[in-house]
Order: structure tokens, then C-alpha cells, then sequence
DNA sequence: CAGTGAGCGAGCTTCCGCTTGACTT
């Protein structure tokens, strides 16, 4: 037997660090926490000081006992969980529930898996710091009450299963604020003046020089007096200035400029990139991919030096330290870099090789001298007019990092790159061969991406390395908000272009955009937002987690008892509990519309228990209530009496085909005809409103054409379909479907081969479908 | 993983932070 145990929290830095210790050390893993207030009741005792009920969830308890039997056996246990509030909350939790002795425990940390800095660990053990343990109890205490408490009210007074917490609900705010900011938003209009001039450069030869006029007009008048004056005026170089400039490389990653990276770089979303990271990390590629810190340790250092000096030269390398900016970092590991430097590429999947050539570059460059640029400004100044142009260029000197590694940027428009300029001298005359000034506007500020809002979470201190793309994946779950497609409007835009002494005026329209993957708020968590922020302003408050994480801290220090602090925070949060339950009248975001002329009855638009619907009447009225869906371009916030009033005009009869009926409706996957049994989906961007007889049969014409092309076989007498769907080959039979096993051809079956397979309950559809569950299981 | 197209009742839902595993052919 061992004669020491040692327990780290993931099997991956076990396996690593039982090669360090040798046979005197068995390692084992905690697989993260494993005890937790109860899942389903509220697991804080409010009468008893709020004393948690932790419980070791059924998915631990042959871990727990494993552990417990090895620890029995062991001589020493070392408790090696990570140094920051939840390691040493694990740690406790292990040496409570193992029910271990203090005399043979350990309490054990290192931020490098390095075999020094765990010989050194060894060397230097303590005791399990309470007070740290302490503040974690306070996190997730309050955690919990202030989850468990919100979200039942959001149940009564908005839609049932609906959630609300300190992290996912402030990410929400941010989300729901961006989209005002952008509705808000007023473009203003410029007009920015471009000059290309000819002249001789050094050699003697023609060149030819764009430049930028360093004032934008406001107006089409001013910029077509500027161009006026143009037309006689000389041109001439003011000055040349020439100054040095730099770049420097970007710090390694950490868990957030991860994800913004692999975004920008290789279109991951945040939760794709940490799936693949985790695979490297398993596989000993990288270090451990969730962490806060900005360190490596110096025999990482050591290597790339080494690896720099290789590649590049002496002159290539500039070793840094770099300090993380992120509030509430805890810097328990090393930032995000390959485990083998040496090692440029690795094998596995084509994701996996990307994302570690993007982890080796980034770490690479962050340890190589600064890029060295040459910048140039040439100021031409015109006769008889004080206005300037002026040209910028841009010569690297020396790479420096940027042989290896160049950040991206999140809005790559407005990015013109400054070149190299002609050799021109001071004084030298120019003439201007044509002059354009072009309207712009403002940018509107840019939606969220999954990435840009963790990186914004990140900034505010919300939220930590291991629950960002869990945060993303919640908030989106929960239909707060979703990644629609965006159409941008093109607008139109004035251009005056001078040449030969003449001044053009043309109208020119935008390119038409569509945004895809930016996050918009839905209804939903529009309204959840709303009635939060007007009941809970505290807890929105983007500072909150700031606040409680400093009082945390008084805690980790000894200064205040947790259960003080809770109590503190309890007795003001759960007042305001009661009194947004009391909150008598309508639901949570009704808004009245106006009145029905038809029945003189008051119109509503909410939501309700599947959707945002138009109500014409209360449910109090002796006749009830009726009852539309909005349309997917539809929301709550804008629409209007008009418009809901048109929408109790569906479900619309349009007329008759082959004998049926043909009802125009909407339902949960938008607007649709149905024609007798069969429905057929409107194509997008139709108003099912505009719906005619003769665009209807076209419509239910084409679907059947389209059906036929998937159609494999047909047998009619059975009413029996082989169709090809988006996930294979399938059957279709008076309105269910059977999946049809893999063994088989689709193309050869036959009714009997058909009616086993609709036969065997394996293939059964399935009953309804319904969310998924969010929790295991 | 495949075709959907709201509605009685009773009883369910939910937090944040650590960490990975797995119902089948």
C-alpha cells in the first residue's frame, strides 16, 4: 500500500502528478466538489443561523467511498485541491466528509505543475484555512437564496420554470441594454473628404499619394463649398514627420481571451472552444484551459526562451511579466499554454490541431520583442484655405512578434491599413487629380457575441473561468436571448467626386448586411429583465458581485463572521421578496394596447405560459378572453394596436383546393396553411396576412413537389411514405414517423419490411417533445 | 434527431462553482 495519499480536484493533473511523486504517493481525484446543498429544497436553514445541508449527490457516492477506503488505508493524506475559495471549500469538504484525522492530513498548493513547485508544496504544508472556507460558504449561500427566492417569483408572475441568479441575470441586463442603446441610437452624418494627388517622389518619377482632409464637414453644402474651392486652389507638402512607433504582443490566454480568440479566429462559440480545450488538456497537450491567470512558470519560460531563440534569434526575445487587470481574479493556476513547448503542432482533429497552433502561437509571441514601425505623416496644405490633408504610412521595421502571432480584432470595418508612402520632399508642389467627399455616419454600438459578452462579464468581475460558457448556454436555454438574423437597412448616401475642375454629385446605396451569431433579447427576457431591474435593482446592479465579493474578502480574512454578513444581506433582499409577491394588479409586462372598436373591449399584449400573445378582453369578463400569437418579427415592445388587431384576423380561411378548405395561421415555427391534414410552412418574410387563394395553392404546390423529391418509395394503399430527412431516411405513415435502423436500405424496403419497423416499439416516435432538462439525468 | 402547428385539472420548475462522464447500435 501507499503510504501517502495525495487528492487534487481533476484526474487529468493527477495522472501528471503521480509521475512527479514516485511509488510512495498514490494520487487520486475529487472530480471538482463533492458535497453541495441539496439540489431540489432550499438546503439553507433560515432558523438556524443559515446552517447548510450539504449532501454528497448520488453521483459521488461511490467516488466518496472510494476515497474514503483509500484515505483509511493511507498514512498521510495531502489534501492538494486549488488555492483559491473553492479549493479550500473542497479540501474542507473532503477532510470533513472523509472524516479525516487531523494529525495525518496535509493541506497542500502549487500554481505550476511543475515537479519543483510540488516537491515544494510537500516541503511546505499548512492547515486548511477556515476563514477561506468560510467566504465560500458565504458565495454559495447567498447563491442560493438569491436564485432559489427570484425564481419562484418569476414563476408566479411571469411564466413557469423561469430562472433568475446573480450571474445569469446581471448577463442578461447587459444584453438587454445593448439592444436599447442600439434602438436609441442616432446615426450622425459626415462627410469625410479623400484627395489623391499626383507629384514626383525622390527618383523622379510620378507618384501618386492619397491623403485624408483632417476635418469632416457636417453638411452636403460645406463639403461642396470645400470642393468649390478646390478646383483653383495649389497644393502643397507642409511637412513630412517621421516618429517610431511599437506594438506589443498580447499576455497569454486566459479562459476568456480564449474564447474571444478562437471567436474572432476559427468562429468557435465559447462553449465548442472549451469542449476542444478540455480534449488537449486531457490529453496533455496544454495546461489546465479554466483559469484567471496571466503566469507562467519559469520552466515554461525557460523553454520558450529557448524555442524563440531557435525559430527567430536573440533578437526576438523579451521575456515579461505580465499582471491581470480582471476583478476578483484568483490566479490559482497558469494561463492557458502548450504543456511541451517544443512541440509546434500536435495530432488530432483538425479543431483540436487549430486551436493548439493558436494557444502555441499566443504564448509564443507573448515572450518576443516588440514589432518596431516607422510611422509617416505627410501634411499637404492648400492655397488660400486653412483646412489640412493629411497622409498616414505605416513601414515596419522590424516584426519583432508579429512574425508569429497578430491579435484580432472584433469590428474589422473602418480598418484601412496604412502602407508605405512615395519619397516626397517638404515644400514640394501636388496636384490634385480628383477629390471625393463621402457621407458617413456613426456607428450604432455592436450587439454581443457570445465571446465579446464574456469578455465584458469578465470586466465587471461577474462570473468566473469555469461558468462562463455554462452562463452563455443558460441564458440562451432559458430563450432570454437568441442569435436571430438581423437584416441591417441599407441607406442611401451622398458622394461629390471633383475632376477636371467639375464637381459630380451622386446618391449611392449601403451594401445590405445581415448580422448572424449577435445575441438580441427575446420578449421573455425582456420582461424578466424589466420586472427585475424595477423590483431587485441591487442585485442588477452591474456592481453587485463587486460588493459581495468584498465583503467575502472581510470574511477570507478573518474580519467578519459569514453568517453575519448573510444575515445582513437577507434582511434587506427577502423584504423585497415579499413585497413583489404582494404586487397586486396585472402580470409582469402587460402592457394595454388600446381598445377594440369591434367589441369596446381593452387589447393586451404579454407573454403567456408558451409565448407572447395578444389578449383582446380580461380574464375576469364574463366571455372569455381570445387569444393571438405574436409573428416571429413581431415583440412585445413594439407592437402596436393596428397589429394585434390584424392578428386576430388568422387562423383566415383564403379559399378552397381540390375540394378543402385552405386556413392561413400562425403557430410556434411561424405562419402556415393548413389544407385538411396536411400543413405547409409560409416561405420567410411572408405576412400570412397578404395570403390569397391563387399564392396558396402556389404555395402547397410547390411543398409537394418538394416532398416528392424526397420521396423514396410510396405505398399507397397503407398510406405508407419513405422519405428522406434532414437526419436520414425515415418513414412517414398517417402522421407519425418510425425511424428506420441502420442496417437496412431505405430504397429496398418493402410494406412488410415497413410495417416491422413501424411494428417494433424501439422505433416509435416519441411522445411529445419537450425541453431539455437542465439538470443530469 | 425529426416534424411541429398551444390551452382544465397537478405538480413540476430554480442558483453558482468545482470537475468529467456516457442510454444504445
Amino acid at each position: 500500500m501507499h503510504k501517502n495519499l495525495v487528492i487534487v480536484e481533476s484526474p487529468a493533473k493527477a495522472k501528471t502528478i503521480e509521475k512527479f511523486l514516485g511509488s510512495d504517493y498514490s494520487v487520486m481525484s475529487s472530480f471538482g466538489h463533492i458535497r453541495d446543498l441539496k439540489e431540489k429544497d432550499f438546503g439553507i436553514d433560515l432558523k438556524n443561523n443559515y446552517k447548510p445541508a450539504y449532501v454528497v449527490p448520488d453521483d459521488k457516492k461511490k467516488l466518496v467511498s472510494d476515497l474514503k477506503k483509500a484515505a483509511k488505508e493511507a498514512e498521510v493524506v495531502w489534501l492538494a485541491s486549488d488555492e483559491d475559495r473553492e479549493g479550500e471549500a473542497i479540501a474542507w469538504h473532503l477532510f470533513d466528509e472523509l472524516k479525516l484525522n487531523q494529525e495525518k492530513t496535509r493541506r497542500i498548493v502549487f500554481h505550476e505543475i511543475t515537479k519543483p513547485a510540488i516537491l515544494h508544496a510537500i516541503e511546505t504544508p499548512r492547515d486548511i484555512d477556515l476563514n477561506l472556507v468560510d467566504a465560500q460558504q458565504a458565495r454559495r449561500v447567498l447563491d442560493r437564496i438569491v436564485g432559489f427566492e427570484l425564481s419562484p417569483v418569476l414563476w408566479r408572475k411571469i411564466k413557469p420554470s423561469l430562472s433568475a441568479g446573480r450571474v445569469q441575470s446581471v448577463t442578461v441586463r447587459l444584453v438587454v441594454e445593448r439592444e436599447r442603446d442600439i434602438q436609441n441610437f442616432v446615426a450622425e452624418a459626415s462627410y469625410k473628404v479623400t484627395g489623391l494627388f499626383n507629384g514626383i517622389d525622390a527618383q523622379g518619377q510620378p507618384c501618386e499619394l492619397q491623403a485624408e482632409l483632417k476635418r469632416r464637414f457636417t453638411s452636403k453644402a460645406e463639403a461642396n463649398q470645400f470642393l468649390q474651392a478646390c478646383v483653383n486652389a495649389t497644393f502643397s507638402i507642409d511637412n513630412i514627420e517621421k516618429h517610431p512607433g511599437k506594438k506589443s504582443p498580447a499576455a497569454p490566454f486566459t479562459t476568456s481571451t480564449l474564447q474571444q480568440e478562437a471567436s474572432r479566429k476559427l468562429g468557435y462559440s465559447v462553449s465548442q472552444t472549451m469542449r476542444i480545450a478540455q480534449k488537449l488538456y486531457e490529453s496533455g497537450k496544454i495546461t489546465y484551459m479554466r483559469t484567471d491567470s496571466l503566469n507562467l512558470s519559469d520552466l515554461a519560460l525557460g523553454t520558450i526562451s529557448h524555442e524563440i531563440k531557435e525559430i527567430a534569434g536573440d533578437k526576438y526575445l523579451h521575456i515579461r511579466k505580465y499582471h491581470t487587470k480582471a476583478k476578483g481574479a484568483q490566479e490559482a493556476h497558469e494561463a492557458i499554454r502548450p504543456t511541451y513547448i517544443s512541440e509546434h503542432s500536435i495530432t488530432g482533429s483538425a479543431q483540436e490541431q487549430k486551436l493548439y497552433e493558436l494557444i502555441w502561437k499566443r504564448t509564443i509571441a507573448s515572450q518576443m520583442a516588440d514589432a518596431e514601425v516607422e510611422r509617416t505623416n505627410i501634411t499637404i496644405c492648400i492655397s488660400g484655405n486653412p483646412e489640412l490633408f493629411v497622409a498616414t504610412g505605416e513601414v515596419l521595421t522590424f516584426d519583432g512578434f508579429l512574425r508569429v502571432y497578430m491579435e484580432s480584432v472584433d469590428d474589422e470595418q473602418e480598418q484601412e491599413q496604412a502602407g508605405l508612402l512615395p519619397a516626397l520632399k517638404e515644400k514640394q508642389l501636388l496636384t490634385l487629380k480628383q477629390a471625393v467627399a463621402q457621407e458617413r455616419f456613426s456607428q450604432k454600438p455592436p450587439r454581443y457575441t457570445e465571446a465579446s459578452l464574456v469578455r465584458k462579464l469578465e470586466e465587471l468581475g461577474i462570473g468566473r473561468p469555469s461558468t462562463y460558457a455554462p452562463t452563455i448556454s443558460t441564458i440562451l436555454n432559458r430563450e432570454y436571448v437568441d442569435k436571430r438574423e438581423i437584416a441591417n437597412e441599407p441607406r442611401t448616401y451622398n458622394v461629390l467626386t471633383l475632376h477636371n475642375g467639375v464637381i459630380k454629385e451622386e446618391v449611392k446605396k449601403e451594401k445590405a448586411t445581415i448580422e448572424k451569431g449577435k445575441l438580441s433579447p427575446t420578449d421573455i427576457g425582456i420582461v424578466v429583465n424589466d420586472f427585475l431591474n424595477i423590483h431587485f435593482p441591487s442585485i442588477l446592479d452591474y456592481n453587485f458581485t463587486a460588493k459581495v465579493e468584498e465583503s467575502f474578502d472581510e470574511v477570507a480574512e478573518g474580519k467578519t463572521e459569514w453568517t453575519k454578513n448573510i444575515d445582513q444581506f437577507y434582511k434587506k433582499f427577502h423584504p423585497n421578496v415579499e413585497k413583489a409577491i404582494a404586487t397586486t394588479g396585472k402580470k409582469a409586462g402587460e402592457r394595454e394596447l388600446g381598445i377594440d372598436p369591434k367589441s369596446g373591449k381593452p387589447v393586451f399584449a404579454k407573454i403567456s405560459r408558451f409565448g407572447s400573445v395578444v389578449q383582446i378582453g380580461s380574464a375576469t369578463d364574463e366571455e372569455k378572453p381570445k387569444f393571438a400569437a405574436l409573428q416571429k418579427d413581431q415583440s412585445l415592445e413594439s407592437i402596436t394596436l393596428e397589429e394585434a388587431l390584424e392578428l386576430f384576423k388568422l387562423p383566415m380561411n383564403v379559399g378552397q383546393f381540390e375540394d378543402t378548405d385552405m386556413v392561413v395561421a400562425v403557430g410556434r415555427f411561424g405562419p402556415y396553411i393548413k389544407h385538411g391534414k396536411a400543413f405547409y410552412s409560409l416561405p420567410k418574410g411572408e405576412n400570412p396576412l397578404d395570403m390569397t387563394t391563387e399564392h396558396a395553392i402556389e404555395i402547397i404546390e410547390a411543398k409537394r413537389q418538394e416532398d416528392k423529391n424526397k420521396q423514396i418509395n410510396h405505398f399507397p394503399e397503407e398510406e405508407i411514405f419513405v422519405l428522406n430527412g434532414r437526419f436520414g431516411a425515415y418513414i412517414a405513415c398517417k402522421g407519425s414517423n418510425y425511424k428506420i435502423p441502420k442496417t437496412m436500405t431505405p430504397a429496398n424496403l418493402t410494406l412488410d419490411d415497413c410495417k416491422a419497423i413501424m411494428a417494433d416499439e424501439a422505433n416509435a416516435p416519441k411522445a411529445k417533445p419537450t425541453r431539455k432538462k437542465a439538470g443530469k439525468k
